[in-house]
DNA sequence: AAGTATTTTAATCAAATGATTAAAAATTAA
DNA sequence: TTAATTTTTAATCATTTGATTAAAATACTT
């Protein structure tokens, strides 16, 4: 399937394979698996129908891949950092709000199109990408638990995620609510790179 | 419709149409719209499918009387807690996160349900429940104004919100990434009660 | 250039879905 | 008790959807 294909096609053209996952990226981040025809999908790539078939056999299986590649995603910045035994608890919060935040600004969908997907296959995607061993066994859970011996590690877990996460999953709400453009969300964002390691180091000053 | 049953039928017992919204709670919070089918409904409500169409007209319009049920949920608890003329800054907060948690508790599903389907029609639902006022006006955003004025009161806001929420939204990564059981889940809500009102007034005493 | 393999196309299919229909059953009103 | 109204039922419908098909077009190999 495309495996016989000369490197110069490859090298000169984006292939056909290609324009079907990058179509099918944007169209299931915007409406989900369920609501996502692939009709929606052949029209964004401004190819035949048939094809989705021809190249992915199916719709689930088209998905499989691109949800892949979305959990890759909000879940690769944060590995390396995790478990660097060189750096201190700060460093790694520092440059984990970091990181997050420059990718999450780019592909600000992504943590609630992953959330809400997730939710209906999760133990697979989990145990694949390992996210037990971040959550529960990690370098940064490790300095945790010598940080504050009397609190579960998760809870600075969900505090760090949720600090650096919650405003993209509930951007629709603050846009619509609050007002808030994108000009405006992304200055907060900026802000918040420098603010969020500050409110860590004081949570974690709390006896 | 049901408009002309009497007073005895409805006390004695559970109405069809009640039967139906009953179960369109369930199916749509676990499945989301797209994904779930009218019979999904009926069967879950064990009623012929028909009478969905009889008492409700589309699966639209009942999607709709679920979703401003379940966005009134989300936000109804904070709505008296916010506008509070007579408690502090420190006394909303305490408030706030211990209801929040409570309602949360019970409807573990309902933030992640709201916050994915509110992607597809945001500003009407945004603007009849006035999130706006919550979230820009209310009086605990102008105690926030005065406690810090060179820091935008959003920022709080989304904190507060973010340690509340996120743990539901993240649950079914927690549970299947991190091994977290429903006692656990539970025992660690149950501690943030009483640490994010510490954790937020940590952080309100950043410079 | 002919033969072979791969890709693309447009039509079609089989199944599923929200919705409608007409009649039966149940309830209410006179 | 009959008539009128409402609710329920099961079948059916019209449309949509993911998928298949067969042929044409393109690309590759000899």
């Amino acid at each position: 399937m495309g495996k016989k294909k000369s490197e110069k096609q490859e090298s000169k053209d984006v292939s056909t394979e290609e324009r079907i996952k990058e179509a099918a990226r944007q169209v299931f981040t915007k409406k989900g698996y369920a609501a996502t025809r692939t009709r929606d999908i052949a029209e964004a790539a401004g190819l035949n129908l048939a094809l989705l078939n021809y190249y992915f056999r199916s719709k689930e299986k088209l998905f499989e891949i691109v949800m892949m590649e979305k959990v890759q995603a909000l879940f690769g910045v944060i590995a390396p950092v995790l478990n660097d035994e060189e750096s201190s608890l700060e460093e790694k919060i520092e440059r984990l709000v970091h990181n997050y935040l420059d990718m999450l600004m780019k592909n600000p969908d992504l943590p609630l199109f992953v959330l809400s997907e997730i939710r209906y296959q999760p133990e697979d995607l989990a145990r694949r990408l390992q996210v037990g061993k971040l959550l529960r066994e990690s370098v940064l859970v490790k300095q945790l638990r010598e940080r504050k011996k009397n609190i579960h590690p998760l809870h600075f877990i969900m505090n760090l995620l949720g600090m650096t996460l919650f405003p993209f999953v509930g951007r629709p709400m603050f846009q619509h609510g609050a007002g808030l453009g994108q000009k405006e969300f992304e200055a907060l964002m900026e802000e918040r790179k420098k603010l969020i390691p500050k409110w860590i180091d004081a949570m974690l000053g709390v006896r």
